[in-house]
DNA sequence: CTGAAAGCGCTTACAG
DNA sequence: CTGAAAGCGCTTACAG
């Protein structure tokens, strides 16, 4: 309980008998041409007085702190395993990673609108002279005005789930052409011939939305007879249920829907018990994320599990590639993670009354 | 795009044409006994340079960097609402709250055992010299033999729904007591006169668990005709529907049960089913916390709604007064935030035959 | 093989 | 009313 104040590297290099320099650089691990018993003398020393780096100090020695700023919301639990991954691999390259985000689980907050607080948070962990920045789509997109700024400051910048149409920094995405075709395989060897995709509201920050439409319309193109049609949701993305139960009951009548999120698969599933539909005898339903949710739903989703805690691996280990140094002017890569189709009870045969209507 | 180095004070002071130190007390917002003209031209170079105080200086200068460490991992959604509150009442008061936590959503480490990494984390954030710390109940006790050590470097600490032998820092916790009163009244009301508990491992970092069964054992036991008996998860705490098994088929036959949280009152519910029992026609069941899932359960749980939100702006808010120096020497505070009763769907009026068995 | 000195970009007494 | 100087606790050339 003693009110001694915290060692200091001086106070090593006394205790241990030699300068300050060298104590510096041996407690950096740099044995340079140093004796072995000198080294062992420091180091003693510094497990002696309970010396610790002061990261503040080294930090504006060597313009790197050991911090990686990570803008991404813990608002789900695909956001939260990236989140997971990306704090596990920093910490075993001993980084430490600093957590920002917008609003909360009530109230998500409008980025487009409010990129000027993004800034402001890009700007709260510059100014803690973070060595470089995770960021999720729509930090992405409040961000990008300000790459020229951050390129002069040499700040290293990943990108998760984000496609730019001039990429402009490192980006790990999920493999969506391989598992859109891998869904449009499975709703199609059903049967299905007329399918429908529910889309996010695609804004510019979900181009990842955008992306997993495409592809899955793409896919099912591929088939003579199989039709695809696109509903998407409203500017403010809170729509759901309306647009499932319009698609539904519409002149389309698809007897299967591919949800770009398990979000989204869920409206569809308060639609269809609106409309009286049974799942999967009426109507079949694929989500994507594999979300906590998914498995628990009535009945459980078949879904696409994404591997979140592999992307915020990868992320991380990007960064910390770009920051060793050797990679530093290397080209631009997207890295691509694979998802995994998983079956559950939402899909089946299409219904043989499917041309009712 | 240009690479022009970022400006430093100096720059600022030479563009004003006043001193470095001029230019740095003005800047903090010190007008000082400076004329207004002088406070305008140093402002406005600032702003025009694009200067920003480079928060690792200052910290080392003044001791202080406007950080918190935070030790809370974003596993269900009570925690995430604490988080959320606390960056939020932090950001507002330009604080950034560095969060840190062990293993993920899958893989839930034994705090117990693993108390030193629980202390490395610590050290991690003390190396880059966070003002105070807020720590969830494990890190707590991973933090408690260390309590000389971060007292004499006095910083601050807040604990979130711990309470300690004897109290070493403010700490914010829900009413129990009120909370445990309330369901007991609400089961009792309802005519059910052999109610279960069922509780999580109490293991040392969980004293809220403790807490919550032992004020609902209280409130029931004022009723002369009714009678509580309590379970308790096993070591590691994996054992939940087990135990829930056990509990509802023993010789006790509970009507009710109360469980400490929503995720031992999920446990319950699975083994309901087993047991061909149904809720709330032969058994309620309350939970506690209102996490995400309670709503969706079949039948929607009846449960106490926490205020997490609350419970972290408070906890910030309480580092933040410790920070403000005037406090600094008052002492340590409790601060209980109230949480409210849910009615929904999975409480009913004792079954008639109660006394069958 | 080792150390004295300068410097990182600020803040803080202190002097005028 | 304002500035020159010392200092925070390290790291980094550079000299010997």
């Amino acid at each position: 309980m003693s009110q001694s104040r915290v060692p200091r590297l001086k106070d090593v290099a006394e205790e241990a008998g030699v300068s300050v320099s060298a104590a510096s650089k041996i407690l950096r691990g740099d044995q340079g041409r140093f004796g072995d018993a000198t080294c062992r003398r420091v180091l003693d020393a510094a497990e002696r007085l309970g010396w610790r780096r002061n990261l503040l100090v080294s930090g504006i020695q060597t313009g790197r702190t050991q911090t990686v700023g990570v803008m991404i919301p813990p608002y789900d639990s695909f956001w939260i395993n990236v989140l997971s991954g990306i704090h596990h691999r920093l910490s075993e390259a001993d980084y430490l990673p600093i957590t920002v985000w917008q609003g909360d689980l009530d109230h998500f907050p409008n980025f487009e609108a409010d990129e000027p607080e993004g800034v402001r948070q890009i700007n709260r962990l510059l100014d803690r002279r973070v060595d470089a920045l995770i960021l999720w789509p729509p930090f992405s997109v409040a961000y990008h005005d300000h790459l020229a700024d951050l390129a002069s400051k040499r700040v290293p910048v990943v990108v998760i789930d984000h496609r730019a149409d001039e990429p402009y920094c490192d980006s790990v995405v999920t493999n969506e052409a391989l598992a859109a075709k891998t869904v449009a395989k499975h709703l199609l060897d059903l049967g299905h011939r007329r399918i429908a995709c529910i889309s996010s509201r695609e804004s510019k920050s979900q181009t990842w939305a955008l992306e997993r439409r495409q592809q899955f319309e793409r896919a099912v193109s591929f088939h003579d007879e199989a039709e695809v049609r696109s509903w998407r949701l409203n500017h403010a993305g809170t729509n759901g249920v309306e647009v499932a139960t319009e698609l539904l009951s519409g002149d389309f009548r698809p007897t299967a829907v591919f949800a770009v999120s398990d979000h989204e698969a869920q409206d569809v599933y308060d639609a269809a018990i609106l409309l009286g539909l049974s799942i999967p005898g009426d109507l079949s339903i694929v989500g994507f994320a594999d979300l906590d949710f998914a498995a628990g739903l009535t009945p459980p989703l078949s879904t696409v599990r994404q591997r979140p805690r592999e992307i915020g691996v990868e992320a991380a280990s990007l960064v910390l590639s770009r920051l060793s140094g050797d990679q530093e002017n290397l080209p631009l890569v997207e890295s691509k993670i694979e998802a995994d189709f998983v079956l559950r009870e939402s899909t089946g045969p299409a219904p043989r009354d499917a041309d009712r209507g």
